[in-house]
Parts: C-alpha cells; sequence; structure tokens
DNA sequence: CTTTTTAGTTAAGCGGGCTGAAATATATAT
DNA sequence: ATATATATTTCAGCCCGCTTAACTAAAAAG
C-alpha cells in the first residue's frame, strides 16, 4: 500500500492524522504545565523566532499592545519569560526566554517527537532512509519559502 | 543539501517547522471564524473521529461533562453541530457535524493545504515523488499505530 | 525646545471556559 | 420493584484573555 499515490492527496492524508495528534499534544502539553494556549504560543514563538519586543508579539498573535503585555507579565512572573529594557531603545523591552521556559518547551517538543520516533522505528532501514531524505527536502523548501514573506 | 541526514534530526527540523506553522495558521482560522479554540477543537475532532457522544468529548478534552455540554451547546446554537437522542440509549446524545460545521472545517483544511501545497510545488518532479511516497509510508505507519492504542 | 509619535503599562469591564454541586432522566443490577 | 449507576444539563462562581481608555516615558520630527 506504499504505492505511488498523487502528491496531493498524500499530503492531505499526511496532514491529516499528523495535525490533529500535534494539535492535541500541545494543547495538552500546555494545559498541564499549567499554562493558556495563549500563554504557551508565546513561548513558542520566543522559542522558534527568538527574542523580540512586546510589538512583535501583539502583532504576531493579533492582540492588542495592552494584551500582550498582560499576558507576558504572567509569563515573567512565572519565571519562563525574561523582560529587560531595550538598549537601543528605553521605552521598548526585549523579550527571552528564561532557561526554565526553553526547558518547559523544549520538553514539549521531546514529547511531540516521540510519538514520531516511535512511528518511525517501525519503518524498514530503507523506509527511514527514504522519510529522511523527504523530511530534508521539505524542511529546506519550507525554510526558504518562509524567508520570501 | 539534501544529503542524508540522520532520520532523527530530520524529523526535529521538519516538525520544528511544520508545527509551528500549522498551529498558528489553525489558531488564526478559528479565531477569524468567530470560534474560541476548544470550540475550535470539537469541530476538528468530529471531523477527524466522526459522531460521538458528548461523554466522549468530556474525556478526549479532558474537561467536566458540565463544560463538555456548555461548549457543544454553543455550537449547536451556531449551527455546526447537530445533538440528537442516541436512540440506542436515551440518556445519551449523538453528536455530529453539520453541512456548516464540515464545510468550516474543510476551509481550514484548504488553507492549511495549500501552504504544503505551495511549498511542494518549488519541488522538482523527482523531489514531488520522493515526498510524496515518503508521506504515505508515515500515514500509513501513523493509522496502523493509531489503532494499537 | 516643543510637538508628535512610538512602546509599553495599568485599570475597569465584558464574555468565555471551567469546576463543583444539584437536578433530571434513563439504564442496569439486585 | 427498588436501588444504584450512567449520561447529560443547569447554575453559581472563579479565573483568564481581551478590549478600550487613560497614563508614563522616551524617541523622532519640526
Amino acid at each position: 500500500m506504499t504505492n505511488p499515490l498523487p502528491i496531493y492527496q498524500s499530503l492531505r492524508e499526511w496532514m491529516d492524522v499528523f495535525m490533529h495528534r500535534s494539535m492535541r499534544g500541545w494543547m495538552h502539553f500546555a494545559r498541564s504545565s499549567g499554562l493558556s494556549m495563549p500563554q504557551f504560543s508565546i513561548l513558542m514563538q520566543l522559542q522558534h523566532r527568538g527574542s523580540c519586543g512586546m510589538s512583535v508579539i501583539s502583532e504576531r498573535f493579533d492582540i492588542t499592545a495592552a494584551a500582550a503585555s498582560q499576558l507576558v507579565d504572567k509569563l515573567v512572573q512565572a519565571g519562563y519569560i525574561e523582560r529587560d529594557e531595550d538598549p537601543n531603545d528605553r521605552r521598548a523591552k526585549l523579550l527571552r526566554l528564561t532557561e526554565s521556559g526553553e526547558t518547559l518547551i523544549n520538553q514539549g517538543i521531546e514529547e511531540r517527537h516521540r510519538w514520531m520516533n516511535d512511528l518511525v522505528n517501525h519503518l524498514s532501514e530503507k523506509e527511514k532512509s527514504k522519510v529522511s531524505e523527504a523530511l530534508g527536502i521539505l524542511t529546506e523548501a519550507a525554510q526558504q519559502f518562509e524567508d520570501k514573506q
């Protein structure tokens, strides 16, 4: 049943399975770590795109500056984020994950990962190498693609 | 740069890019359709796993029966879910997506899909077929794997 | 130097998700 | 037939995210 399917269909099926799994997993993980999804998303964003200012948060999540400020404040108090003055612009703040924040997100990634790993471990060596190559292709394409936006 | 990477690393990189993208996309879509994430997740669950009773919702999302009932009620009033009596057990309810609910979720899938499609369209024919095959392998593995849990 | 714009904070208030407790109705067990 | 268990609903109350409006402070423009 690993016959060549049209790529459109392969994508659709894969995304269906994978997205449900990973969304559910993340939400569960966020909850179990005592964070709301909005809070958790901010940590993910900082991990993914690195340090940024408050205004970036409000733009990226499409919320007001006030909402961003309040959300971030909770994360600061929980010890997951550090909020320092931007040396280049004393109005602005620089947000970055603390070690504890980093650890938390990495744990989440690790869990999500474990599922995929278990999955992949059921494959033959040949299948593994095919999958590995294909994911490499996709990742590189995605990175180039992101840059263009 | 599509040299053979260890599969562990390919997975990690791919998931990093992909998960951020798709999570963000889903949340944005949910918000723009006027639904909260919990509400939206219920619709996704119904689309993914098909019709079910109220108790399944509360178990699956790890919320009380009361919370499930309230969430579902809003979705019923919004016209996305139909809530009928289960003919086999008159205490229970059978929840299923209405046409409008189905359409909504499919739109979301379509959007998520479009990104992947654009991505894949940057690939050569040869790369496309490799990716297609690999995703087929993964999807099948995932489906077998799910069944066992 | 004054004015205006930009970055962020604070507070009041709305609506939403969630829980616990109480209630209803049906199914199951004895 | 009665007692118990199960599936769901309703309600009061809490916390949280979000918005608007008012405020502070610093940068940029004139």
